[in-house]
DNA sequence: TGTACATCAGTGAACGCGCGTTCACTGATGTAC
DNA sequence: TGTACATCAGTGAACGCGCGTTCACTGATGTAC
């Protein structure tokens, strides 16, 4: 019992180390050795428990696109509107809670798509609530009935733009981020906050 | 003459070569030692010239800002709502036509902020460009007059948020990207593409 | 114009590092009878 | 209930790799007189 022999429980605490890795030192101190360290195990321990590094790394980037999905569809507003931009807000705040872990699963460099299949799953059902949102707020005649595609795809660009930009500290004014990432999200629509209220449909 | 003793020209040579090997192969492969086994000289050589592998990356991300900046100022166009989303277009070719240059720029973990002064400075200079053309805008009695901060970065935001999805290949219909970028930069605008003609002051 | 010499910009060998990964192994566990 | 044995999940040593960087050096260049 003592022993380290047959841990029991080293892919959920793999997992768990990594990460904390991931959040505290960002992707590249993601290491096998690093981890082993941390668990303290030795490096080919873990080759029971994940193929190599790049699926350990595309098995924390499957978990963050997962809690990310959860996190948007948990946000509940009565107004198709406010549920929009409510979970453009969530989605900023996820990504600013979890710098490291955001930019590993939309770095693109280091996940290559196409080659973990579970990861391009997770991505979509990530994705697929934003869309959702926006199809609802569209049946419900907001938006001008503008064209579903680029709208979505601006929508996107817009929270995903805000939330690299403000975890890598490109804004001038960070330091107002909160209240900003509101107002933000409500520029896409039509006619901007000032006149949120009285031009809608 | 025939020899590679004072080689004369290696600064603006290796320079060249940085930018070539960062665009082929992203800034991971930018290392001193593969650069010195293109240029055909040994790695020490380069030491003459760049403080350490750092100071090389930083001066290619500060070129890089340099050229986006110039990009941006060539825009020219009559009206200053076309100038403004000239110039969106223009931030998303660029990112498009040098995806691992601008992943360098913006990529935030290989060079934090405050290491570097020139890149600070340089980025701020290409800032700068797309902050003056929305200032014009509001001053020409565009965007219903919406405070300049957020605008601005709700802009900033749309346009390196659709870069990078593309770049990155996270956006669904990227075939189409060319025609989905003008569509993108104008959904900003009071009204959205289809009412951009009849409902501005 | 020629020569002594300082300086500049390279070379070649070497350092220590941490990494991913493989290999033969061994101790712990669980199962069949 | 006890025992033989297969299987599982670790260990420890080692491999080869490419990297950044330092060091003493040397060949080429330019300058002062």
């Amino acid at each position: 019992m003592t022993s380290t022999y047959h841990h029991g429980d080293l892919y959920r605490q793999a997992l768990e180390q990594a990460q904390a890795l991931l959040h505290e030192e960002g992707a590249a101190a993601v290491t096998l050795r690093a981890l082993a360290r941390r668990l303290q195990v030795t490096a080919p321990a873990l080759y029971r428990h994940f193929r190599n590094r790049d699926s350990l790394l595309a098995a924390l980037a499957v978990h963050g696109f997962r809690e990310l999905r959860r996190q948007l569809l948990a946000v509940r507003r009565d107004d198709a509107l406010e549920q929009l931009t409510g979970i453009g807000q969530a989605y900023i705040a996820f990504a600013q809670a979890r710098p490291n872990l955001y930019r590993l699963m939309f770095g693109g460099q280091l996940l290559p798509r196409g080659a973990h299949p579970d990861l391009d799953a997770a991505g979509l059902g990530a994705f697929a609530v934003l869309q959702q949102s926006i199809d609802d707020a569209l049946a419900a005649g907001y938006l001008n009935g503008q064209p579903a595609g680029p709208l979505t795809a601006a929508a996107w660009s817009l929270v995903h733009g805000f939330a690299e930009l403000t975890i890598d500290g490109h804004l001038p004014d960070e330091q107002q981020a909160p209240g900003l990432a509101a107002l933000v999200t409500r520029l896409l629509l039509p006619g901007g906050p000032s006149s949120r209220d009285n031009n809608n449909p």
